[in-house]
DNA sequence: TATGTACGGGCCATTACATCA
DNA sequence: GCTGATGTAATGGCCCGTACA
């Protein structure tokens, strides 16, 4: 930029008129006096080198032109070596191109503009398929989540029957067998083997998800139910556990972010999932989330 | 050294015009 | 031939960085 003016300015009054005569409006645009747009003049204040300059100003503008294929061919393809123009690299391109300076920096800004709405566009796009997704995977769990709170009150209530059977029948008796489940998952297996195996093997996304239990700090009645040799028993201590999933929204940030697996039941089956890993082997946090199930 | 000014150039919004369906 | 849509060359304003007095 520095040092330029002159050498420019000196090129395009070489060039003044700029394959057209004249200038289309009684302002005198430094595109053809150093190429100053902000810095024009009015043409009362501008100093004419001949009489034919200045009846320059008031010919008819010739009409615009758009780039020969050649022009843009060339153009384009130092566009794509480098998007912005050294003052030397203009000179020469206009030069080559029979061109104003000023057409080839104008052409360089127009296309810049180009590319990047063009790229605003394509990160639309993006932004936009990785919204639906999500949506979409918020839905599913939505639905799982409710199919899960039908089942824990469906589960309540047949412990509540068989508690209340259990009292009439044998009053001081210990809970039965099958009310201390060990965290192998059989007894619970055995309670209600389908309430189980949907819980076992509800998609794998779920499980990472929802189930964020960091077994120290945790929000779940249900997480909190650990035995003391850490096997998972959720009706050791009857809880009310309702509130496990009554409000998703309540999970803090932190918590959902920090993905974990859920610790219950202690998973002995050929379907865990190791709690730091995603299905993909590599740690859950670590995984796109498009990449979830 | 700090400051004001001029200038070049980039970006952005907009206009003007060419082209096409 | 007219018209609206679209693409693009060009303009004008604003801002920033730099050189210089």
């Amino acid at each position: 930029m520095e040092g330029g003016i002159a050498f420019e300015s000196l090129l395009q009054n070489q060039n003044l008129g700029f394959s057209s005569e004249g200038f289309d409006s009684p302002w005198v645009s430094n595109s053809f006096h150093g190429e100053k747009a902000n810095t024009k003049k009015p043409v009362s204040e501008k100093e004419y080198n001949s009489d034919e300059e200045y009846e320059n100003c008031f010919r008819q503008p010739e009409k615009k032109r758009r780039l020969s294929a050649d022009q843009v061919q060339c153009l384009e393809k130092c566009f794509k070596e480098e998007n912005k123009l050294e003052p030397e690299r203009k000179l020469q391109l206009a030069k080559e191109l029979d061109l104003q300076p000023r057409q080839v920096a104008i052409w360089f800004q127009n296309r810049r503009a180009r590319c990047k709405t063009k790229q605003l566009e394509k990160d639309y796009e993006i932004l936009n398929s990785g919204y639906d997704k999500l949506k979409l995977d918020f839905d599913c769990l939505q639905k799982h989540n409710d199919k899960l709170k039908q089942e824990v009150q469906m589960l309540k209530e047949k412990l509540q029957q068989r508690e209340i059977g259990e009292k009439d029948s044998v009053p001081n008796e210990i809970p039965s067998k099958e009310l201390e489940l060990e965290s192998n998952g059989q007894e619970i297996s055995n309670l209600n083997p389908v309430s189980f195996q949907t819980w076992n093997t509800k998609p794998k996304m779920v499980i990472c998800k929802q189930e964020y239990a960091n077994s120290v700090s945790t929000k779940s009645d249900i997480i909190d139910s650990y035995s003391p040799d850490g096997h998972y028993s959720p009706f050791l201590e009857p809880c009310d556990s309702s509130n496990v999933f009554e409000n998703q929204s309540d999970f803090s940030q932190d918590e959902e972010d920090n993905l974990t697996i859920l610790r219950c039941p202690k998973i002995e089956y050929e379907s865990y999932i190791d709690p730091n890993e995603g299905s993909l082997g590599y740690p859950i946090n670590d995984q796109p989330f498009w990449l979830w199930p």
